[in-house]
DNA sequence: CCTCCATGTCAAGTAAACATGACACAACGG
DNA sequence: CCGTTGTGTCATGTTTACTTGACATGGAGG
């Protein structure tokens, strides 16, 4: 799933640990929702969402072709 | 976590088995859903709220005291 | 009374979202 | 050179979202 995590935390100046952080996630994690691995939990998209100040939609693309 | 599945569904007059084929998943997956026995994927959950032509937030509650 | 039908719930299994720990590598500053 | 920092990735394990199948109950209708 698609999304500009990277492009928000980066725009912040923090890392992936650091953002882990402050979500309460580790840091793979992070790293495997930003490079697309695997798709977030509700809580944890609604946390970064809410963190970055956007909605859910704003950061996460819901696209048919990368469902699984 | 809360969410208001139910209301939408007997406004539409549908039953856990209908909503659960048109959002493909099992009529016990709707049912834990709306009884709270567990959180939704966030593509169930963007399933359900795109299906009812609502928002993710407006379907579904996110209060710290219920999160897992 | 009988029979659907909708709902609730349980048991057992699978898949995916996490955690933790480890290792590789590139970039940077001392 | 070296040590650190940020990122990518792997392996292993746990938890939870979800499946299928089953059974119980209550309400509505014949």
């Amino acid at each position: 799933m698609q999304n500009n995590v990277r492009k928000f935390r980066e725009q912040l100046g923090l890392t992936q640990k650091q953002l882990g952080e402050l979500v309460v996630v580790s840091r793979q994690a992070i790293n495997a929702i930003e490079t697309g691995k695997f798709d977030p939990s509700i809580w944890l998209a609604y946390d970064l969402a809410r963190f970055f100040g956007v909605s859910i939609d704003t950061l996460f693309f819901f696209k048919e072709e990368d469902r699984r």
